[in-house]
DNA sequence: ATGCTGATAGCAAGCGCTTTCTACTGGGCA
DNA sequence: TGCCCAGTAGAAAGCGCTTGCTATCAGCAT
C-alpha cells in the first residue's frame, strides 16, 4: 500500500519521530539525518497522509476561497489572484488554497462554511457582496465565529465589515464612493435623465452603488426622478439587456445608463444598439468593475476601475498572515474612474 | 473547545460508536435512538472533525477540479457546473468540492495533485487541454496513476485521454473536427486567403484546432501557405489583438481569420477595428468556444460552441461515480458551428 | 578528571473518529 | 416454556501523524 511515515523511519534508520521534524521543519535535525530522512521519502515516494497530520498537528493546510460565482471574471480574478499569492508562500507548508463556488445561493455558501470548518481550514477568504437577509447574514456570522474559535482566520475581500471581532481582515470596495464619482462625471458632462440598472435587490454591492448613484443626483438637486428610473435585475447580460429595454419604455428621453457592472452594461449597449440607438451618441452607458473586455467593447466603456488583482492577492497574503492586517482590520480600496469612449455629452445639451 | 464525538455521545447517553453510525447513516440505529443523537448534535453545534474522520476512515470527501486559468470564463463554468452537479448530490456524506488553479503552470499543476494526494482526495477532475511537453505529461500520469491506486477517481474534462487505465473517465471535446468545421464555413463563403492566430504552442488543444484547421485547408486545396498565416500567442485577448496586426503585415490581403478562441478573436476585431478594417466587410473573424459575451459581441462572433456547462457537469457526476462512465473511458464531445455576424463571404469574391 | 550544556534523537501518549467483533434484548416459534 | 434470531448498542483496537518529555552524547569549562 501507500507508504507512512513509519516506513520512511525505517528505511532511514530513525524513529518516526525524526522524519515527522524532518518534514516539517522546525526541529534541529543534523545534516546527515535529514539528508537520509530526504533520500528514503524520495525512494519510497511518500506523500504526507493530510488527515492523520491535521489530526495529530489539530490544524489544516487548507484555505478556503468562497465566490459567488465563478463564471464571472470579477471572482475569478479575485479568487486566482488569492490562490496565486497563497502558492507563493516560501518556508511554510505547502497550503492547499481552493475555490468555492456559491452560485450565489445561501444555502450552499453555509454548506461550503460548514465544510470547511469539518477540515479544520487554516483560513478562509470570502468575497463578493453580502445577501442583504439580517438572518443569513447572522447565520454567516455566527458561523465565521465559530471558525474564528477554532482558530481559521477569516479574511473578506470586496465584502462590507462584519460586526464583532472573529474577522481578521476585511477588504471593503468603495462602492458608494465609485458609484457616486461615476454619476458626477454624467452629470458634468450635462446628463440630467439618467437611467440605472441595477443589481439583484437582494446583496449588499447593489445597494451600495446604488447609493453612490443618489449621492451625486440628490448633490446635483436630480433626485426627484430616480426611483423611475432604477430597473433591479440580476448582474448578468442578459438582465442588463432587458432592464435598458424597460428603462427605455418608461423615459425614451434617457441619455444616460448607468450599470450595476460591465456585464450588465455591455447587455444594455447590445439593447440600445438593437433599438437603433447610438453608444454615446443617443445615450451613454457606464459600467463598473472594469474587466478585462470592457476596454475593448466597443465603444470602450467607461466604468469604475476595481483592483481585482491586488485585492485578491493582498486577500491571500492577509489568510496566510503574511501581511499586516490593516488598523481597524478594514481596508477600503477604491475604485478609479476610467473615462472611455462610451460615455459623451447627451446630443442636445 | 469544539464538541467532540464523545461530548455528543455522552450528552445522547449512547456510545460513540453509535453516534458515529448516526451520523453516516449506514448501520441501524433505532429512531429514537437517532433522535436523541441528532438533538445533542444540533445542541452541541456539533461538527464533525474532517481530518479524524478521513484518517479513521481512509477515504476523505474532498473533490479536486484542477483549471488552467480560473479568470477565463472557459474554465469558470466548467468547473461551476462540475462544482454544481457535485453539490446536489443528495443521500451520501456532503463532498467539498474545490478549484484550484493553476495558472498554466506545470509545477503548480503538480503541486496541486500532490496536495490533493496528500488529503487523499476522493476524486478529482482535471480540466483544459495538456501540456505537449512529453516529460510532463508523464509527470502528470504517474501521478494520477498513483492517486488511482490509492483510490481517487480520475476524470478529464476537455482533455485528450492519457493511456493507462488509472483514469475513471475522460470528456475529450472534439477540437479537430470543430476547428476543421469551422474553416470549411470559411473557405465554403468563398474565403482563400485565411489567417490563423493559434494559441499557445505549448498546449495540446492548441495543435487540435489546428490541425481540423489544416485538415480543411487541404482538403480544399489551400494548405500550401498555411504557415505563412498562423501566428502563435498565448489565449488572451492581448495575444489576438497583436497576431492580428501581424498576420496583417505578412498578408495584407488576408480575408479571414480563425482564432484560437473567443476571447483572442475578439482582440483580433479589435486590431481590425483599430486599423480601419471592417468586420465582416474586410475580414471575417471567428473563434472557438462560445463564451457567453461572444453572441453579444459587435458583429456578434461566429464560432464552435462548446457545451462547457454540460461537460462540467457531467464531469462532477462521473467524478461521483453517480454516472456510468462511457465505453472505452471516453467520450468525445462534440461543438457545434455557430454561424453568426462576424463571417461573411469576402467582398471580391 | 568531572560535571554541565547544547545539540539531536527516541519514546509514547494521544488527536477524534470508524469499524469489527461481541453482547444484550425481546419476540416468535417449536 | 425454552431457544434462536433479528435488531441494536457498546468495547476497543487502531488509522498515521505530532510533540512534550526524556535520554544520549560530545565538547568544554572548571
Amino acid at each position: 500500500m501507500t507508504a507512512t511515515l513509519a516506513d520512511v523511519a525505517a528505511r532511514a534508520q530513525v524513529s518516526p519521530a525524526t522524519v515527522s521534524r524532518v518534514l516539517n521543519g522546525n526541529y534541529p535535525v543534523a545534516a546527515a539525518t535529514r539528508e537520509r530522512v530526504l533520500r528514503a521519502v524520495d525512494e519510497l515516494d511518500y506523500v504526507l497522509n493530510g488527515p492523520a497530520s491535521s489530526l495529530a498537528a489539530a490544524t489544516s493546510d487548507l484555505v478556503g476561497i468562497l465566490v459567488n460565482d465563478i463564471a464571472d471574471p470579477f471572482f475569478g480574478i479575485m479568487a486566482g489572484a488569492a490562490q496565486a499569492a497563497i502558492g507563493e508562500e516560501r518556508g511554510a507548508r505547502e497550503k492547499l488554497s481552493v475555490i468555492c463556488n456559491t452560485g450565489g445561493s445561501p444555502e450552499r455558501e453555509l454548506t461550503y462554511l460548514t465544510l470547511l470548518q469539518r477540515q479544520r481550514a487554516a483560513a478562509v477568504i470570502v468575497t463578493g457582496g453580502a445577501l442583504e437577509d439580517p438572518a443569513h447574514q447572522a447565520a454567516v456570522g455566527a458561523k465565521l465565529a465559530r471558525l474564528a474559535d477554532a482558530g481559521t482566520r477569516i479574511v473578506l475581500c470586496g465584502r462590507p465589515p462584519l460586526p464583532g471581532d472573529s474577522v481578521t481582515a476585511t477588504l471593503a470596495f468603495d462602492n458608494r464612493g465609485g458609484g457616486r464619482r461615476l454619476t458626477e462625471h454624467l452629470i458634468g458632462l450635462g446628463h440630467r435623465r439618467i437611467g440605472y440598472v441595477a443589481g439583484p435587490t437582494e446583496r449588499t454591492t447593489t445597494r451600495h452603488r446604488l447609493e453612490g448613484h443618489r449621492a451625486a443626483l440628490e448633490a446635483a438637486g436630480l433626485a426627484r426622478t430616480l426611483d423611475a428610473r432604477v430597473v433591479h435585475g440580476s448582474y448578468d447580460r442578459r438582465s442588463g439587456y432587458d432592464a435598458a429595454l424597460e428603462l427605455l419604455r418608461r423615459e425614451p428621453e434617457l441619455t444616460a445608463l448607468v450599470a450595476a457592472n460591465d456585464t450588465v452594461a455591455l447587455g444594455a449597449c447590445a439593447a440600445l444598439r438593437d433599438r437603433g440607438l447610438s453608444v454615446p451618441g443617443d445615450v451613454s452607458v457606464a459600467g463598473f468593475v472594469d474587466l478585462p473586455f470592457s476596454a475593448d467593447a466597443v465603444p470602450a466603456l467607461t466604468t469604475v476601475r476595481l483592483p481585482l488583482y491586488e485585492a485578491g492577492a493582498r486577500a491571500g497574503r492577509l489568510a496566510l498572515g503574511l501581511e499586516p492586517a490593516p488598523p481597524g482590520g478594514i481596508a477600503t480600496v477604491h475604485g478609479e474612474l476610467m473615462v472611455r469612449a462610451s460615455t459623451a455629452a447627451p446630443r442636445a445639451l
